[in-house]
DNA sequence: GTGAAGTCGTTCAACTATTGAACCGACGGA
DNA sequence: TCCGTCGGTTCAATAGTTGAACGACTTCAC
């Protein structure tokens, strides 16, 4: 504690206050967001719009996010091609189980939605895109930290649990024992924690460390929950899991419960 | 020159220094790359990491580009579509031009390359994805330049410009004359200026403010260079560049000559 | 018209995070 | 074994950051 954030940590948090409900957002509100000064919010505004991380709007001097993410996420897929076969893998498992899929990867010590792909059913669930995913309360964030080390697993549990949905579960003992679970299954499951009447089913995928770095999921509506139903999506959600291993050419680590076990 | 840079500009300064040709860097090299101390560069890149910006690779200790890209890049995209209807512009592009062709950006005072579509022809241009393009050297940048407003217009001429080819214009004031016809001619040429026998033709997009915001152009080996090829792609770009405009909600400013003059 | 309340942006002295040289242990090639 | 390089750490001096207060502007209600 001797020494304080990094201020460069700070200015990037601001970024997370963008949603798909909030994308442009004023100078004010980010200061009152963030909880930092007006003039120190500014002057992180300015910064990340000099390298086009946000840009503001001429007339309403409103922030959103910058083409610098144009730029770099093209470089990153010319460099590291990921996006591009992932959407592939999302929209194989959304087709083939007609419901909703999610990826998502960890990024910055929470878990990211990286690629939607939705349902075409008429009663679907709809994730936002680039949404960051509570561990404790998502199939996907289950999934993930049920093959994450001790470290990331005391970090996502301590302190409160936020109540998302009236299933949520918010005692730490209770998601350790269904991490347990998870860790002799391989698959996490979820029934109304997040969002109301909405199951999950969410696979861990692995980076070439045998890392884990991710999960593939999918969300339906708990009313098409048959065994039957479910079953498909169990192994459709483990196929397009180890797909996203194979991509990032990665592998699982040895205690990984085999698929068809 | 009271006040510093801010420490924020400085670590996203970093992130610059990544290209498909240098796709992952060590902290040394970083240190070295952008004159920073070790420590201070290792501070950078720790904020960055922990909020997703790099990622480090666990065996190799490099840094690339992390996958914070992927998320907010999702996120813009989701607010505001662009990528996706500016590839199938730049498809179009190429496919009718059978050449090369590329959109850029302003972002952060400089033009990013923010998509490519290669020619499919055996003798093709390729350009790098995500490359920062030099205002004086090429096409788009020139196209960009003639309509933008004066203080970035200087910004872009002083100093030193760099000689990229043979017949990159170097002296600010022919650059200036050269903007002054593509100001009435609404597109710009360049002639071995960037790389080495490539040809660039250029026009510019423009934002809901009027004000430019990028260039659309395409690049093509000056062996091909016939009148008839050249206004066929002239007639080409011109036609992607409004495409693009009303993609963005804009409108050409007043003085803007009209395509078919 | 006028005041209240909201907005974005500026100023400056007190403060504190940042900086940079020197250091460490580990690795790899000669 | 030496030497050079790597990633990472330490700490005192430095220099960028901070936050309250202020200005200028717009919007709204009365």
């Amino acid at each position: 504690m001797s020494t304080g954030p990094s201020t460069v940590h700070k200015a990037l948090t601001l970024l997370d206050y963008f949603s798909v409900r909030r994308p442009t957002i004023g100078l004010s509100e980010f200061s009152k967001l963030s909880g930092y000064n007006k003039a120190t919010t500014l002057r992180f505004l300015s910064a990340l719009e000099s390298k086009g991380f946000v840009e503001q709007d001429e007339e309403t001097r409103m922030y959103k996010l910058g083409p610098a993410f144009l730029r770099f996420s093209q470089l990153r897929e010319a460099s590291f091609p990921l996006a591009e076969a992932m959407s592939v893998v999302l929209r194989d498992l959304s087709s083939a189980t007609r419901e909703t899929a999610l990826a998502s990867v960890v990024s910055g010590g929470s878990l990211a939605n990286i690629g939607v792909v939705e349902s075409q059913r008429a009663n679907r669930v709809i994730i936002e895109p680039g949404i960051s995913l509570p561990f404790h309360a998502t199939a996907s964030g289950m999934a993930y930290l049920a093959f994450a080390d001790d470290a990331t697993v005391k970090a996502a549990l301590e302190g409160d649990l936020e109540m998302y949905a009236s299933q949520t579960v918010v005692d730490a003992a209770t998601v350790a024992q269904k991490l347990e679970v998870i860790r002799t299954t391989g698959i996490a499951h979820t029934d109304g924690s997040f969002d109301e009447g909405v199951k999950g089913i969410a696979a861990p995928y692995f980076g070439p460390s045998g890392k884990v770095c991710g999960s593939v999921a999918t969300a339906f509506p708990a009313v098409r929950g048959t065994p039957d139903h479910i079953a498909l999506l169990e192994g459709c959600t483990r196929k397009a899991a180890r797909k996203l291993t194979d991509l990032r050419g990665g592998y699982y680590p040895d205690d990984f419960p085999d698929g068809e076990a």
